[in-house]
DNA sequence: GACGTACTACGATGCCTATCGTACGAGTCG
DNA sequence: CGACTCGTACGATAGGCATCGTAGTACGTC
């Protein structure tokens, strides 16, 4: 019942200095990981990849937090059999001042327009 | 030597409503494509499409200028023989404002970062 | 150890796309 | 008209990618 420690297992992200622009817009121009991305802003925590309700199978969703966290977008953690999820905010805030926030709010505005969030 | 009139030949656009972020994002995601958008808001004004002097071939530069197009991101004219290509700026400000700002402001940062413009 | 859960790895598939080359159309200038 | 420039259309090619299914690994619990 005690929250499970972080895991060996170690998962390949880029340093801060390595992402770029074209990478992280790349990631961003896929529904399903904008709707990641969203939820993730949203909460503001981390999240487990299971916690997600995304209409594609397990195999495509470890395909799309795997593009997030190569592009720089997100940070994976091993935490016990969970895989814990958290926005790269500071990075891309230091990298990229207020884009991330212009895409949220991008993001919002159009679910509201189109009708769907 | 008078500036030649529109040609009839008519170019498909997407109206403001049908631009999705997605596809912006797509779009802006290739280097070609961020390049040629970059310097079309340095300049501030319409462009031809032989002024852009890119590393590849024009029959791939026509690609990437209808995917500009076709995502919304600018707008094409035919000016005679040469076909003009302006930012949808307005469009993209009442749609996503910031948004297009924060990423010129992202791609330049970069580009100062990686030392390449 | 046995079982269940969370996620991965791998192969397959079908689609999209960045690139090229060549041949062509539209417009301007002499 | 003829020559030239600008850009298009079409086909080919090679690589990327979103998706799936199945089999397997890591971890926690009993």
């Amino acid at each position: 019942m005690t929250s499970p420690a972080v895991s060996s297992r170690a998962l390949p992200h880029p340093e801060r200095g390595e992402i770029r622009l074209e990478g992280v817009l790349h990631a961003l121009s896929d529904p399903m990981r904008l709707r990641i991305v969203r939820e993730l802003a949203a909460v503001g925590d981390e999240l487990s990849c299971s916690h997600f309700d995304l209409p594609v199978t397990k195999s495509t969703t470890t395909h799309h937090f795997r593009v997030l966290r190569e592009s720089g977008v997100i940070r994976q953690i091993y935490r016990g059999t969970a895989k814990m999820n958290g926005l790269r905010r500071d990075d891309l805030d230091d990298l990229f001042p207020g884009l991330l926030d212009s895409l949220l709010d991008a993001a919002a505005r159009q679910a509201v327009r189109v009708g769907s969030g």
